[in-house]
DNA sequence: TTAATGTGACTGACTAGTCAGTCATTGTCA
DNA sequence: TGACAATGACTGACTAGTCAGTCACATTAA
């Protein structure tokens, strides 16, 4: 703490000197059980010869670790020391397999996000309502993202996009427009199908969707207030645009 | 700049060494106009003699400088010996106004958001329509907070939230469950009065609300890609709960 | 054997917080 | 009113660290 000051022999577990330090030995706390992912470090059980599958194995536990990291504590407070304890490899391991800090940052975030892009391709709904498909999208947005990590990749995203502009530019080009206008077609078809009363919506695409980045940020700051239901909100909310309720 | 490797006598601008260091003399660069307020440092023009006043102003010109800078970079990113310099002031006399940097951060979250709990004690709609008293919170709420500094609080809130469990639990006591618990009387009324047809709504007022915060995030991360007409879409999402267009 | 792979002690640029000293302002007395 | 003393706001060089990135050396699969 201080620097001469007549301090009394052990501060009393407080803040010793300019970050917290202490137990540095567990990096980030718990941080969260996050999704059935495989242990950070250790190889499952395979036996798995090849030093590249060793290599990838390794690649993996560091994203893995430097992922919960950086959710834990954002960009600039995430030390490689910690993230490379917590993948059981050593710091110079990291700088095999990124060129530094900033890049592994940007790379992580885009490789998260590719499992997302992928559901936006969902076949148009030739056969069943487009209540049907929204539901479908927001189902899988729940299970995917809401209640997983990539839900704080999310508020990730929103935290560091303005000091990275590349990761905005990129969130916005691959998720943000391509997502907007999924929904503003499957809303289009919705209101010439009859099934959406409020032709607006269509210039808003981001009203539909509104609900479902509240749930994830609600998770991320409030959920141990206030448990948010996020199905059901969804649920309401879709009545709120196609009709009260149907079958479900 | 990288230890002893053999780099060029000057990096291309690209990144130095550690974080970005160039020109610190510009601290967050130009960060954005915010709001038009009393610039940072020197007296705007007037006398004031008192030494409390010139305190006062200083502790102001301190607060306006670190709100850019938290804003601009977030908590751990900022220096304090930037947001001296953009204050006009020397690094020790921050420590005069706060005890260090995570309280003095607390603190201006906190002060930052005060005006905006006023508002919730908007008077309840007994002459005019709940449509009028909502829109008032949107009208108000555009102006105030989304083209505001305060908008970027809100997202910095959802950056920093997690790692500040203090900030967390102060913004939703003092701001998400008491505005949350005015819009859900507000849709009780309105679905009283039989302007609210969806009554479900007041299960989840989040979903009045969501539009708003995403205006906001939209602002802070994408407005460069695509801008949003934020007033048109909330009067397109009051018409999809409202029911169609009035005179307004 | 040997080249690829991994290690972790080390460097030095960087920063939160401190404190002895300065000096403009305010108070007091002749 | 003017001179002198007391005050405390303000300063900025300094301390005690912190941590991204490096590299000489160790390990191991092929």
């Amino acid at each position: 703490m201080s620097n001469s000051r007549p301090t009394p022999p052990e501060g009393t577990s407080s803040k010793p000197g300019h970050r917290r330090r202490g137990e540095t030995a567990a990096p980030a706390e718990a941080v969260k059980p996050a999704l059935p992912m495989a242990p950070p470090s250790e190889p499952p059980s395979e036996p798995l010869s090849g030093r590249a599958a060793r290599a990838a194995e390794r690649r993996q536990a560091i994203i893995d670790a430097a992922l919960d990291e950086f959710i834990a504590r954002g960009f600039t407070a995430t030390r490689l020391d910690d993230v490379a304890k917590r993948a059981g490899v050593a710091k110079g391991t990291i700088y095999l397999h990124f060129k530094d800090k900033e890049s592994m940052f940007e790379e992580l975030i885009r490789t998260a996000l590719v499992p997302l892009i992928g559901r936006l391709h969902a076949p148009p709904p030739i056969g069943g309502s487009v209540r049907d498909a929204v539901e479908g999208f927001a189902r899988t947005f729940i299970q995917e993202v809401a209640s997983t990590r990539r839900g704080d990749i999310v508020r990730l995203i929103v935290a560091e996009g303005p000091r990275f502009p590349a990761i905005a530019d990129f969130y916005y080009r691959e998720v943000v427009s391509r997502g907007l206008a999924a929904m503003r077609a499957l809303i289009e078809l919705g209101v010439a199908r009859g099934e959406i009363a409020h032709k607006e919506l269509a210039r808003f695409p981001q009203i539909l969707v509104a609900p479902a980045l509240i749930a994830v940020i609600w998770q991320s700051l409030f959920a141990r207030h206030a448990p948010l239901d996020a199905t059901e909100m969804l649920r309401v909310h879709l009545d709120l645009i196609f009709g009260e309720r149907r079958t479900t």
